[in-house]
RNA sequence: GUGGCCGUAGCUCAGCUUGGUUAGAGCGCCUGGUUGUGGUCCAGGAGGUCGCGGGUUCAAAUCCCGUCGGCCACCCCA
């Protein structure tokens, strides 16, 4: 037990399970690249007022969950919780969007939380937002580019929900309805939703106790304006259309206030946790005027990688090196390294020890590496030869030097 | 913020109920059996402030209190 320990949660990554975050990093760069968003980077912290007025005031992550301090100049500052807000706010500082902006971004959020399974105070999202479209195939589109990643990333069994809650004005209606329903049932319902009803009841929908009731409560989808529900139709027909599978969840809606019309989740449905949600979207065509900026339509998702690795099937790596020298003749250590840089110069990935140890000591070692194949540097070295062993099949060749790269090649 | 469970070797855990000689196991690590050959087997070895602090006691890994941390759930969300 070390004295100190990464902070309450907070977490290290270290080899070998860190090579899965960076395959990971490498799939998501790829993708945003094949779908054609260029990568933004914005500031880990932001003044305050940036995260309260977009993602809501009232929202839970700024009543509790910000990690808020004061500067050294008396400024309020907060460590994001959430990256659209940031990206939002960058563009709007760089003069707007002309046409259409499809950004990127991967970094790590912070969120004031107990911790347990798939939930850390210091956590990585991914995501993407495409700005500047009114276009049902916006969403479709960044609907598409979670599920791909979700796909790369070998994440079984992805159920796709998804849901409109209109526009603003559909939602003012609506709340009204939820209102009266939900004070009729007043006395039935959980304690935690008594206390929604006035705050926020569009959250009591999502009550995992009172279910039955809620059964037959109105929802959004009943109240979309003629406008909101076209374009929840468009969206149904262009997953369809590219054979994205979905389903409709009429009561799902989503913790940050700045949502309008299409809401989506993704959900492994062979995962077994509390946290089951490993990325989320939604449209939020009120977000720049709210910081700001010009009205501007915009959708985009977050992906919780964290999430994504417990619910996805780790691939096996392979080899993680190409050759392990081993030295058989203590004098001829340094012959070794110099054949070992020369290699690793030519491309090679290669590693030796650093100390006098027994060949069979070496050759544990070489196995323990996972390397290819183990190279022998001994008696044969005065004929301008190594002996080289495939560590999978147990092969081995007395070969000239020079033939090293060339017998990897051929194998 | 609320509740439940847990914290003993690098890792996974036993021991704690009924306090008492040098705190154990498996895996991992090191060495040897094979003087140049791993992944199997056998033998030996290293490695522990029993999370931390306080209390009770002649005596605490074991009982009590506090604290820190972990896991799980509520809540919330990615």
């Amino acid at each position: 037990m070390s004295r100190y320990q990464a902070p309450k949660g907070t977490y290290d990554i270290l080899p070998p399970e860190s090579a899965w975050w960076r395959d990971a990093r490498s799939v998501f760069d790829d993708l945003a690249e094949q779908f054609g968003y260029g990568f933004v980077i914005t500031p880990m912290f932001e003044d305050t007022d940036v995260f309260a007025r977009s993602v809501g005031a009232d929202s839970e992550i700024v009543q509790k969950q910000m990690y808020t301090f004061t500067d050294k100049g008396g400024r309020s500052i907060t460590l994001r919780p959430e990256a659209t807000a940031s990206v939002v706010r960058a563009v709007i500082q760089a003069g707007g969007v002309q046409g259409r902006f499809k950004g990127a971004y991967w970094g790590e959020m912070f969120r004031y939380e107990r911790p347990q399974k798939g939930r850390n105070r210091q956590f990585i999202q991914a995501g993407v937002e495409y700005l500047g479209s009114e276009s049902p195939e916006a969403d479709v589109e960044v609907i598409e580019f979670g599920y791909r990643m979700l796909e790369r990333l070998a994440v079984p069994r992805v159920e796709v929900r998804i849901n409109s809650i209109g526009d603003p004005e559909d939602r003012e209606v609506y709340r009204e309805a939820l209102g009266a329903f939900l004070r009729e049932h007043y006395d039935e319902l959980s304690e935690d939703s008594r206390r929604r009803v006035e705050s926020n009841p569009m959250r009591v929908l999502d009550s995992k106790f009172d279910r039955d009731i809620l059964e037959d409560a109105p929802v959004p989808l009943d109240y979309l304006g003629e406008e909101a529900a076209r374009h929840f139709q468009a969206v149904r027909d262009g997953l369809s259309a590219l054979g994205i599978p979905f389903v409709i969840h009429d009561k799902l809606v989503r913790g940050l206030d700045y949502y309008t019309r299409t809401v989506w989740e993704y959900i492994p449905t062979g995962y077994e946790a509390a946290q089951t949600s490993v990325g989320g979207g939604g449209r939020y065509d009120g977000l720049f005027e709210l910081l700001g900026g010009k009205p501007t339509p915009a959708v985009g998702l977050a992906m919780g990688v964290d999430r994504i690795l417990l619910a996805s099937s780790v691939p096996d790596p392979g080899h993680a090196l190409d050759v392990f020298v081993v030295v058989a003749d203590e004098s001829l250590r340094s012959e070794a390294r110099i054949l070992t840089s020369e290699l690793r110069a030519g491309g090679l990935r290669i590693d030796m020890t650093d100390t006098q140890r027994s060949v069979k000591a070496q050759f544990k070692e070489a196995d323990r590496s996972n390397a290819r194949a183990a190279v022998v540097i001994g008696a044969e070295w005065t004929g301008n030869e190594v002996t080289i062993k495939d560590l999978d099949s147990g092969v081995q060749d007395v070969i000239a030097i020079k033939e090293i790269e060339g017998w990897l090649r051929v194998r």
